[in-house]
DNA sequence: AACTATTTATAAGA
DNA sequence: TTCTTATAAATAGTT
């Protein structure tokens, strides 16, 4: 099988990474996946030779909860919080000033967030059913808005990745001593140049304007609206 | 180099282990140190790599507490207990939230306000200087869904209201006698017998369609997509 | 989901 | 505990 036919893309295969956030969004959830399956099965190894009691909670960046304990996840919790009060008792207590209304406070907290959760949902065009027609329009227009500008924003940015490569490139050929060809080639033909991060990001990019059902034209976004 | 001079004793070197309690005391605790410190920085890894939240509490064998967390333990235990609380009833958090002081609640509540509050901005096409080209592109893809579902919610909220008014129309020719007259006016054709505020809601709909620099195939919203 | 070339973790020994 | 090293295990990039 394998692409190792030539001896030019051989090494291909693995390299080191760097911890950082992993912006290709397919990439960090399958790295996600891997990974949180190679971590529950250390936490599991290390309760069981070291008899350790643990708890392990994973919100992945979608929200999903995934839990793993030795035990019982609530009942390390309850330890943990037990052992946290023991410790913090030793020490000076100084939050005792805001018994007033801790509750009251709480209640109207949680009323915005029910209001901004409404709210969100509808953005994302869901629970629309109790909206009439001119809040629908309304929305509609606020959503147009908005979808302008993120673009705008967006465009703006490749449109600055790009000419700081053109940039660079310019440079590189000058200290090439090839001061005298001129730089004039085309963003695709630069692409050369790119490091993968930063293709990675362009390619990322091209991939949405494609998919979804709604259908735009494509050179407007090409254009830089 | 390696061992392998001889071919006696080069397999004392490492072998694998079975996962089980280790029985040696000092062994276990030797293990412990260093597997902990491996789980502990593949937590860090994967929280930092995917950006999950994660809380990591383990209690040794001796009782000792090691806790890790990508942005409190309190806090992730929290958001842990609320979600449960959630999953649990469809009535967010009431009961075995007990475990959490009016005060914790509290900061919870205002800081999903804040977050939300961002998100919003966000969503309106605000405040998007921080954002880097995939999370706008990731913005992007979330409104164009969101905006394929207003309109079609308006469209057919807008198509019931004009079914309504044929069939009314229909009604009041027949009680006038002129039930002969076969009724299959266009909908333009019905638009006299719409009352004002009904008429502006759907000019206010067509509006929209040709306002904002953003340009659709008209076709596709006549459509009902 | 499966496949490997590599990197990473770690058991045993010092 | 810390270091070393041979080997097992995890996993990034690709298919």
């Amino acid at each position: 099988m394998m692409a190792s036919k030539g001896q030019e893309n051989k090494r291909m295969v693995r390299t080191r990474i760097e911890i950082k956030k992993i912006d290709n969004i397919t990439s960090r959830q399958v790295t996600f996946s891997k990974r949180r399956r190679g971590l529950f099965k250390k936490a599991h190894e290390l309760s069981t030779l070291c008899d350790a009691d643990i708890a392990l909670i994973v919100f992945s960046s979608t929200a999903k909860l995934h839990d793993f304990s030795s035990s019982s996840t609530t009942q390390v919790i309850q330890r943990y919080l037990r052992h946290k009060e023991k410790s913090k008792k030793n020490q000076p207590h100084v939050s005792s000033l805001e018994l007033l209304s801790d509750k009251d406070d709480c209640l109207y907290w949680r009323e915005e967030v029910a209001k901004k959760s409404r709210q969100e949902r509808q953005m994302k065009g869901e629970d629309l059913d109790g909206l009439n027609i001119e809040e629908l329009s309304q929305l509609e227009r606020q959503i147009e808005k908005a979808y302008t500008r993120i673009r705008r924003t967006k465009d703006a940015k490749l449109r600055s990745v790009i000419t700081e490569f053109k940039r660079k490139e310019e440079k590189l050929m000058e200290s090439d001593g090839k001061q005298k060809q001129k730089v004039s080639k085309t963003v695709g033909g630069t692409e050369v140049h790119w490091t993968k991060k930063q293709l990675d990001l362009v390619t990322n990019c091209e991939e949405t304007h494609t998919q979804n059902n709604v259908i735009y034209d494509t050179s407007l976004r090409l254009g830089f609206v």
